[in-house]
RNA sequence: GGGCCCGUAGCUCAGCUCGGUAGAGCAUCUGGCUUUUAACCAGGUGGUCGUGGGUUCGAUUCCCACUGGGCCCGCCA
């Protein structure tokens, strides 16, 4: 093929000076220099002795100009085997084309990927949702909107790095795979380990009991990047592998967090967007501090007259049959969860915490200075999402114990989503553990808000699909 | 789990109402053209119409099931 004419479609390395989006808006500087750019050749137009290719790189579009006749033997044999779709590299001068368009006018030409596959059309791009998700390369080339998305991930998440760094706390990782499961309500996935007699593990549905064992150990503030696993349904705000960062400090209650998650998220926004408002889904979103603050309970009880916080288990299924709410499993806890859902969280469009919480609803949380019905605990609502979930956290181990017992009862009538007891981590507080203040905050949805995301799938590089029907394994070429 | 919509060329879509085994643009290939921006002009290639079954002389079209995707609801604090 190629080969034989002494063009090698696949070689080793090029030298790239500038990214497109350099050369545009360093035009004055840099016009009559010589640059070299790599990338995707995207649009050609060839006018026999002239040819105009668009090549793409990661920092967008520049426009190449060439000149058959500027060119050496080899160069204009590359382009006469190119086409839209190939990576190519362009070596020339910094120029202006006669209709004012930023341009390299080449001088030399090297193939530096050869594609065997035709590009999705140039002006519908790629837009079946389904190839999107499955072939995120091809979702990346035509719409490159798709890693402006993911470099605002990634800022994001180096963001909340950087804050938590700069409170002097260390990153640790903890065990992916588990021996029991815990830190939140869920159907854990589970898998096989052979080499230990086939014991049954979990995937960690939140790593939050083997950080409280660091904060014991005396390492006094500890965050992990956690990929946690949730074995349930995907909708466009849950995806069953989901990223958060866990963070716990001694010494400290959720008042501090309150005051961390309020700089935390300005000070993003600003330093991304430039401002502290953003538009999200029609909304404008403004993370000015402070952030409002929804004693639930009590607005609750203000428009429904009932009150959460001294909710019997017998209470619940009263109210579940009087406000229509319909739940399989009307016990106190998702009767409170769902009476949310029904009147306060069209309210948490603008930064929100929603705090205090029933005490019954918080296994792992202290109880309220000066309430004994409620506990410690926000959660932080952006756009009507649950974005963060904080306590101050249980220390008192046989109020924990207590808890525990709790949650094995509801565990034994049939809840499989409450957390199986965990006789090793009471050992571990028994011990002592600090005052000590813990949060979870979301990666996915706030990279939703900033990057104005209907769905999680959008900041997911590779969400779960299903499987194809088998057949269909004849991989043409 | 329930409801609605969708699956036709590599991509974006038309055709289906009212059955007669398929069409456009882009891409690709050939030829022309030395400043284009969706370049243009001429010609060519490309499809077991998601899968299986049913009705029919005949199904991309009508019916059923399955499968994959999207949206909404339920569930997931």
């Amino acid at each position: 093929m190629l080969r034989k004419s002494g063009i090698e479609p696949y070689p080793y390395a090029y030298n790239v000076s500038h990214h497109a989006k350099d050369i545009k808006e360093g035009f004055s500087a840099l016009e009559g220099k010589e640059v070299s750019i790599a990338g995707r050749a995207m649009q050609m137009r060839q006018m026999g002795g002239i040819t105009f290719i668009d090549i793409q790189d990661r920092s967008g579009r520049i426009q190449a100009l060439i000149r058959n006749n500027e060119l050496d033997d080899k160069s204009l044999l590359v382009l006469t085997n190119s086409s839209i779709g190939d990576t190519l590299g362009i070596r020339g001068i910094v120029m202006k084309s006669k209709r004012g368009e930023i341009s390299v006018g080449a001088k030399e030409i090297t193939m530096l990927s050869k594609t065997l596959r035709t590009l999705p059309n140039k002006w519908q791009g790629l837009k079946d949702t389904e190839t999107r998700y499955r072939s995120r390369h091809l979702d990346l080339i035509m719409n490159q909107e798709v890693l402006r998305t993911f470099e605002t991930r990634a800022k994001f998440l180096s963001h909340v790095r950087n804050a938590l760094d700069s409170r002097g706390a260390i990153e640790v990782e903890t065990p992916i795979l588990q021996d029991l499961y815990g830190g939140a309500n869920a159907k854990p996935f589970t898998t096989t380990y052979h080499t230990l007699g086939d014991k049954i593990m979990y995937l960690r549905i939140s790593d939050e009991l083997y950080l409280k064992r660091l904060i014991i150990g005396g390492a006094e503030r500890v965050y992990e990047v956690s990929k946690d696993f949730r074995n349930e349904d995907a909708d466009t705000t849950h995806n069953p592998e989901f990223t958060q960062i866990e963070y716990y400090e001694a010494y400290s209650d959720y008042e501090a967090f309150m005051k961390m998650m309020e700089e935390m998220l300005s000070s993003f926004a600003l330093k991304t967007f430039g401002s502290l408002k953003v538009e999200y889904r029609g909304d404008t979103i403004d993370f000015t501090p402070p952030f409002r603050r929804m004693y639930w309970v009590d607005e609750l009880k203000g428009m429904t007259g009932i009150d959460i916080s001294s909710m019997t288990d017998e209470d619940a299924v009263a109210i579940n049959d009087s406000e229509k709410l319909g739940l399989k499993r009307p016990d106190r806890y998702h009767v409170a969860d769902s009476l949310f859902d029904k009147y306060l969280k069209e309210k948490t469009v603008q930064p929100t915490f929603v705090l205090d919480f029933p005490t019954y609803m918080c296994p792992l949380t202290k109880v309220k200075r000066g309430n004994q019905k409620l506990a410690e605990r926000f959660e932080l609502y952006v756009g009507r999402m649950e974005v963060a979930n904080s306590y101050s956290e249980l220390t008192d181990p046989i109020y924990q114990r207590k808890m525990f017992e709790e949650q094995e009862k509801e565990r034994k009538k049939g809840d499989e989503e409450a957390p199986p007891f965990d006789e090793d981590f009471i050992d571990a507080i028994e011990y002592g553990m600090p005052p000590t203040a813990g949060i979870g905050i979301s990666i996915d949805r706030p990279t939703m808000i900033f990057t104005n995301q209907v769905s999680i799938k959008e900041v997911i590089l590779f969400p779960p699909m299903k499987k194809l029907p088998p057949e269909d394994e004849s991989g043409n070429r």
